[in-house]
DNA sequence: GCGACATAATCAGCATACCCCCTATTCGGC
DNA sequence: GCCGAATAGGGGGTATGCTGATTATGTCGC
């Protein structure tokens, strides 16, 4: 930032005479690195950003590699239960869906059963590319969380698992059985 | 290729059994909720609902509140300074300005001295409404750390923060230097 | 003063993530 | 067997967050 600019200088303090200086002491009290929301969302752009890196080869998202991986353990499930599974909006499950049956990493097929759901799946390439990609998955969670020792990560694990937890019927896109 | 397609429209019994067992073992090894990006996420998303809801007679996002809040810390900053402020991309404050501008709570203007630059400040009624929801935003707060003790929301925080500061430099929504 | 570089913003495009509302299908009570 | 409730999926709309390309403006070396 261009601090040596006189008039920009003149401009913040004439506003900050107009500024509500209540307002702006009750905002210093509480800065966005004391909110634990704003420091998680801004954890959580920090991973996406260093899975992206670690995994630009094979262009999978960090969304895309927990369907992928749910697909592995459930093959066949269908597109409500894989929400409930990674986490996410049923109506997004879709759309990641589609990008990987574009990509030829899975395929869907309307259920016999009941002709209401869908079932994926992932095809031999989906197989392979989750494969392969398990490496530099680990390599973005060693980089992630680099900064703690061995301790402070078992301690950080911990809590994130408790929150996640304790508070998982927030929101539309609840967690399945495993946690 | 996958072998005895012909069983492909069966149940998912055979299909577990034409699965690789050995990327089942391996993504069993580390399901989901050991994985620390996952849990982030997830985390993220249970913040951001608890928000709505605490925020909901409001309609502002946690990002919105964060910008609402640098501007009040900061009135006149332009989208540059701001995006580093926030912690979010350029191309993304231009688009969260917009939808505060156009409920009346932030006004732009072009900076006279830098005509590159787009100034922004709050307006009456956006001081009024970041008050306002600071009694929401501390709810919010609240039942997101509920399950926690005072202790561990320190240990929680402080590990945050480290994680946070240390892994600064990735992407391209890098925090400015409050953090 | 001019040309090379840097900076601020914008635009187009994609991916996640949510909402509400709609249709198709299944299931349960009777 | 029938009708209403519940369920699975999809369509349309919004907000965040990224990338890359482009434009307008400033700054600095010469």
């Amino acid at each position: 930032m261009a601090q040596g600019s006189s008039a920009e200088a003149a401009a913040a303090t004439v506003a900050e005479a107009v500024q509500d200086p209540e307002l702006r002491q009750l905002m210093e009290r509480l800065p966005l690195w004391r909110r634990p929301g704003f420091l998680v969302r801004r954890l959580h752009q920090i991973h996406t950003a260093i899975f992206a890196e670690e995994c630009q080869h094979y262009e999978i998202t960090p969304v895309q590699y927990a369907v992928l991986t749910t697909l592995s353990l459930r093959p066949g499930i269908d597109q409500a239960g894989l929400a409930q599974e990674v986490g996410i909006d049923r109506t997004n499950v879709a759309d990641v869906l589609a990008r990987l049956a574009q990509r030829g990493l899975v395929k869907r097929q309307r259920n016999a059963a009941d002709r209401r759901a869908v079932l994926a799946r992932l095809t031999p390439e989906g197989e392979k590319t989750t494969r392969a990609m398990l490496a530099a998955m680990r390599r973005a969670q060693e980089r992630f969380l680099e900064p703690l020792d061995a301790a402070e990560r078992e301690q950080f694990m911990a809590l994130l698992l408790r929150l996640v937890d304790a508070n998982n019927g927030s929101g539309r896109a609840a967690l399945g059985p495993a946690a």
